[in-house]
DNA sequence: CTAAAACCTGACATCAATGTGAGAGGCAAG
DNA sequence: CTTGCCTCTCACATTGATGTCAGGTTTTAG
């Protein structure tokens, strides 16, 4: 497939997909007139590299830790020291954002006395309540 | 005291503490020369406002999640439906963080066969791990 | 009093991911 | 062949928090 059709099933910018190629993330065949090609699989990679982003990695350190995912004894020690601190990153992340959630509901909880003239708005809340909790 | 202690005393550069102010994240008083003056309690207002963006508020949503804080009943109902939405926001990023320190681990676990000749860096790890976990 | 250290404002720089636009070429349908 | 859509590269813009530098004032120590 070309790169429209990749960013459509994707959700990521034709832009982005440019700029993932640029920082060594995804591989794409080129067509005589040069015009990148995808397989299937580039869909489930695109997706991934997108997770990863979301999860606050870096292009650059998603580009030394996708070697490993796809072969884990392609690690080296320096690798595997960048993987824990990655990871032990992420624990300080996720350690400050239940914290800073939880004095959040908080407030949340001690909400105001439900004023009805101007509470229009909280009636479109509920929906988004709905989630993971 | 004086902007120099308040930024050693909390960590934040004296660059960041003139950002916040004009954020409208803390008030200082101001000498009649024009200096910035801070009483104690600015240590905390400071640290707080760090942790907040280090959870990945930025200074607007910070700016209007401040006065809740302080006074829960300052709440509005737009305010309210804002802080939702910020507590889901996190609810969102900490499900991604999870699961990707999760899949990161699963790497590290598949560790390599413990190569003593270049393992020279992973000596240095064990501190780190001594972690959240 | 003088020199050093700290402070002031204002402006420009940085990083990372992404947006956007220009100018040119590719490709399928009429 | 022409029209329309897709793609190419290159380059500049954006956002947010922070760094840094410049030129000028204030405070403090000797």
């Amino acid at each position: 497939m070309r790169i429209g059709e990749l960013a459509q099933r994707t959700g990521a910018s034709i832009r982005s997909l440019r700029y993932y190629e640029d920082c060594g993330l995804i591989a794409a065949e080129r067509s005589v007139s040069g015009q990148r090609r995808y397989d299937e699989t580039a869909i489930a990679q695109v997706v991934h590299i997108r997770e990863l982003l979301a999860a606050g990695l870096s292009t650059n350190t998603i580009a030394d830790v996708l070697p490993c995912i796809a072969d884990p004894s392609a690690q080296t020690s320096r690798l595997t020291s960048r993987l824990i601190a990655e990871r032990d990153r992420l624990a300080a992340e996720i350690a400050q954002r239940t914290a800073t959630q939880a004095a959040l509901q908080q407030i949340i909880d001690t909400a105001p006395p439900l004023n009805t003239s101007t509470d229009q708005s909280s009636a479109a809340i509920p929906p988004m309540t709905n989630l993971t909790y």
